[in-house]
DNA sequence: CACAAAACGGACCGCACGGTCCGTTTAGTG
DNA sequence: CACTAAACGGACCGTGCGGTCCGTTTTGTG
């Protein structure tokens, strides 16, 4: 896997393949408990290296988070297609969103990532769509069972569950619980009204994201026709 | 009003009144667009006054940032309070709640803002405690009208509403429906449950939010008994 | 064991932001 | 209209952050 074609890239240093690790630990943590802004100099102290060696990994701050972001977002990502199989379409997509909800910290940092750096990072915005994608499949695979309302999209929830996760992030520390209770919200609102009643507007997509962050043009979107149900 | 015991402190002249309500004006735009990292030479630059103008007129960046906050919540309160005497508990409930989403730009600022300085800034403090108390009474009012579900506290709506501000704040450039879909979500989950259905965990109360905020210890506090319902 | 390549980490740089200071302008009064 | 107290605003300062550089230490190989 090291080599490249033509140069060879030798296998990393052990000491620097272990700081990397560390690195991306203490990051995670970091940025689960305090969000993103916390500086690498303390990132750098909580993982025992220098901050030079937190930039020799990571070139920027920004490539840092995005490799904590990606990876989280295709843990997420994988999770899901695994409770895509499993039985119960409804309980399916609460666990799913559980899983969400109890990576809370992490979770948070997610979201806040994408709002930051959404545009800018192809990476980023590829694990994202992946993570709308497969959400819109558990929810319609819930809706078709019935079990929740037809009339809801993939960001409908996404936005519910970032309600929680952002202040979940606050009281966490002082009732566990209250992610859980948040979440039973949620189940509340998606389940199919008992009087009919509709909701005003439509979900948005992933298409209507990227007009909404574009600055002025951008035409290409990579990989189009990806809308969320 | 201008007279001070002893010392008499004359009003302000007309121009220093006047940069000072643009001041306002500027800050509360730009930090409801942009949040409250919004730097204060460019809240200065809208206003059409020097830096220097912004610092006499509010000594520090956070007493600016608690000015506005404690005039949007304290607007918000006394629209609770009309609410409160308004026939239609529900629809009281659910008018509140639109206001707030519906002035989201603003909103987002101040759940921003209690999060940073809630136990720093008395005013602040007192002020959202007054919110707390009235949204309190409009939801008591509400679920003894058997229009809301018995077993939600105020803090369970703050929260979802917190959601919609910070998320819809977005989206609300392309699709200005976008909060009101997020409302008639919040209006279902908050719906009494068809089938019998409950939350885990209970709803947080103020002291809750003082004590997890508090860093170490942090006795005594001004106001105590103000829980919510 | 020696030695070169690679990784280490802290000193250093530039920038941006909150906050201060003071020479200049302006409002208001007799 | 003159004169003073007040308000004005931009130049200036200190701090903290992301990012760079380079002398020192470590790894692992012949």
């Amino acid at each position: 896997m090291w080599a490249e074609m033509g140069e060879v890239s030798r296998r990393p240093r052990a000491d620097a393949e272990r700081n990397r690790r560390r690195l991306l630990d203490a990051a995670a943590e970091l940025f689960g408990e305090r969000g993103l802004d916390v500086g690498v100099a303390e990132i750098a102290q909580r993982a025992g290296v220098g901050r030079g060696t937190l930039f020799r990994n990571f070139p920027t701050k920004e490539d840092l988070i995005a490799a904590i972001v990606v990876d989280a977002m295709s843990e997420a990502s994988m999770l899901g297609r695994e409770l895509l199989a499993a039985p119960g379409a409804g309980q399916a997509l609460f666990t799913f969103l559980e899983a969400a909800a109890d990576r809370q910290q992490r979770s948070r940092a997610l979201f806040e990532a994408v709002e930051e750096t959404f545009l800018v990072n192809p990476e980023i915005r590829a694990a994202h769509a992946d993570v709308i994608d497969v959400l819109g499949r558990l929810l319609v695979r819930a809706q078709e069972a019935g079990e929740v309302r037809a009339d809801v999209g993939a960001f409908d929830v996404l936005m519910l569950l970032k309600g929680i996760c952002e202040t979940a992030a606050a009281f966490q520390q002082m009732d566990p619980q209250i992610s859980e209770r948040q979440l039973d919200l949620i189940r509340a609102a998606l389940s199919p009204p008992a009087t009919p009643q509709t909701l005003r507007g439509r979900s948005p997509t992933l298409e209507d994201l990227e007009r909404a962050f574009a600055p002025a043009d951008q035409s290409q979107s990579a990989d189009s026709g990806r809308a969320t149900g």
